[in-house]
This record gives structure tokens, sequence and C-alpha cells, in this order.
DNA sequence: CAGAATAGGACCAACTTGGTCCGATATTGA
DNA sequence: TCAATATCGGACCAAGTTGGTCCTATTCTG
């Protein structure tokens, strides 16, 4: 396994919507018909972005949510943090307390720590903006999708 | 999140056993008691790491289990994808069939991809030999441990 | 003031994981 | 040969997490 959850996974593509039309407010509903997300799932997931300072939001008619930072200054580490909570990949690696089954007779948590960094150090390297337009691979895959996006 | 399960985590544990003690045969027993993980769950993981050809196995009377390779060609992504399955970030960069809730609309799965192979590269370029003594770390924190486990 | 949008909850169902148990099989030693 | 001891293989269950829904309050526009 060791993979992210769906959550994630979705708030990463409904961000890379923002980041391909810069600039542009989205409502929820936009975001939900052109990503082929789930309605109440698209809310849910924008009230954790927001409150990670990733989005701005603005209510009432014609409101809607927006990019608050630059996309090349959003990391995908800090994307799956803000939605899936922050990255640990075995107990002990958190920050204590340490609640492994095998308290302190672990010999290796020191370890998991170094490889916990390199994972953390690889999601933190690439940004939205890579995301969005990954370099020797053309556009040909999003045509499909961006017609939908920007009437 | 994006943590490994618990099962990978005590495979590591039960692992470092046997790399400090090269050569040595374990029973399942010896192992649950010396580390502390329930007996059951010892031998489901057990069976897991001989299937994967880490370990190598003897029944009978003064049986058990015993190291197939050296240490250091023994790497921590190998162990993990052999308890917890092959190590795919996403549902889509596994190998294809994807069963991405939003199919074709999703212009991301190739930069997933991308960091799906930091991630495996980070793992695969740690050995059981490094987990079992890391560098810059005396063996302050093993040694109630190695008192049990080597009489 | 009425309509449209976000904000913030509680809430439930389905899946995965952690963990247990039992019987079958193979090897050793008396 | 027989009994003891160990792995091997599977089914099995309970608890936690995740994916997903829904309802109400709040805020802004017109
Ligand atoms: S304290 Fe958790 S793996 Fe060790
Ligand atoms: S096909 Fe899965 S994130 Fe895209």
């Amino acid at each position: 396994m060791l993979r992210i959850t769906r959550q994630a996974d979705y708030g990463i593509v409904l961000l890379t919507l923002f980041a391909r039309s810069n600039g542009r407010v989205f409502s929820a509903r936009e975001l939900a018909s052109a990503s082929h997300v789930p309605l109440p799932m698209v809310g849910k997931i924008l009230k954790l972005l927001v409150q990670a300072e990733i989005l701005g939001s603005h209510r009432g008619m014609h409101g809607g949510y927006t990019l608050a930072r630059r996309p090349d200054e959003i990391t995908v580490g800090h994307i799956i943090e803000a939605l899936d909570g922050p990255v640990a990949i075995t107990d002990c690696t958190g920050h204590l307390p340490s609640e492994c089954g095998i308290e302190q007779t672990c010999p290796v948590s020191h370890a998991w720590q170094r490889i916990n960094d390199a994972i953390v150090g690889a999601l933190d390297r690439v940004t939205l903006a890579e995301m969005t337009c990954p370099v020797g691979d053309p556009l040909t895959a999003f045509t499909g999708h961006r017609a939908q996006v920007q009437p």
C-alpha cells in the first residue's frame, strides 16, 4: 500500500484547475462538474484547503474560491499535509509521544526518521505548478479536460 | 497520514533481529518474546517474508527461520513491498488498470508517477544493514533489547 | 430583504487493517 | 515407528479509518 487518501488525490486535481487558469474564481459547484468529483466531497476538501491558507474564499453571490499563492509556491507536501494530516510513515516518526506497539524496544525509530525525511523532501520538492504541466509531456492529455473548465 | 502498515513496521523490527546476529536461526516463538510482537502476528509476517524470499525456513524440531541474503542486499523497499504490497501512492500509479474515481479526466497521473518513483527510490536506497545500525547513532538504545535476544 | 454561495458541524456505511485461531505438513529424536 | 515440535496455509472476526452525505448557520450580492 503506502498510498495517500483519495481526499488528497482529489485535492491535487482540484488545485490544478486553479493553477491552470490563474487567478480565476471557482465556485464549488463549478469545480465539481469540471473534475467529476462529487460535490459534497469538493466542499469538504476546499474547506480544508482554506484552513491551510492554500485557498482564499469569498461568500455570497458570485463568491467562490481562489488561490492564495502562486502555484510555484505551493508544494505537494503542503497540500497532502493539509488534507491528510502530517506525513508520518510510522507511528513513531510523528511528533511524540510515540504510540508504537513495542514502545522502547524498538531499535529502528531513528532510521525510520531518516526515511520519513527523505519522503517528505521528495514531496516538498514538487510544486503545484510542476504538477500542472509536467516537463517533457505535452498537454495532449489535458485538452479534453480544459475544454470543460474554460468554456 | 501516508504511513506504512504496522505489519511492515513489525517486519522491519523482526528483520533487524536477524541482521544483528548474522546467520542465526530464530523460531517464531523466540522472535515474539524478543520483540514484544504478538506471536500470531509474528507467524503471519514471517510467512510473507518467506514467500518474498527474504527469509528461508526450516520445519520440524529445531527448525526456524533464517536470512536468505546478506543484510546489505535487502532493501527497505523490498520488505515493505513484501508485507504491504507494491508501493503505489495513488490508485493510478499502480500497474494498470487505473481504478481512479475520475478516470480519464485526471491531468496529474503522470506527475504522480514521478513522485511515486522518488519515494520508491528513497525506500530502495536504504538497506536492512543500515536500519540495523544507523551511522552517528551509537548502540545505547539497543542494549536492553540485545540482552533479551542474545542470552 | 431574498437569493446564492461558503462554513462547520454531525452523521453513516463500506472497506481495510490488526489480530486470532485451527488444522495440515514436515522434520527431528527417542 | 511414534511422538514432539516447528512451520505452513487458510479462514475468521473486530475495530478503526476513510469515503461520502446531509443539514443548518453565516455572509455577501443585488
Ligand atoms: S517505536 Fe515504532 S517502529 Fe519503533
Ligand atoms: S487517474 Fe488517478 S489521480 Fe488521476
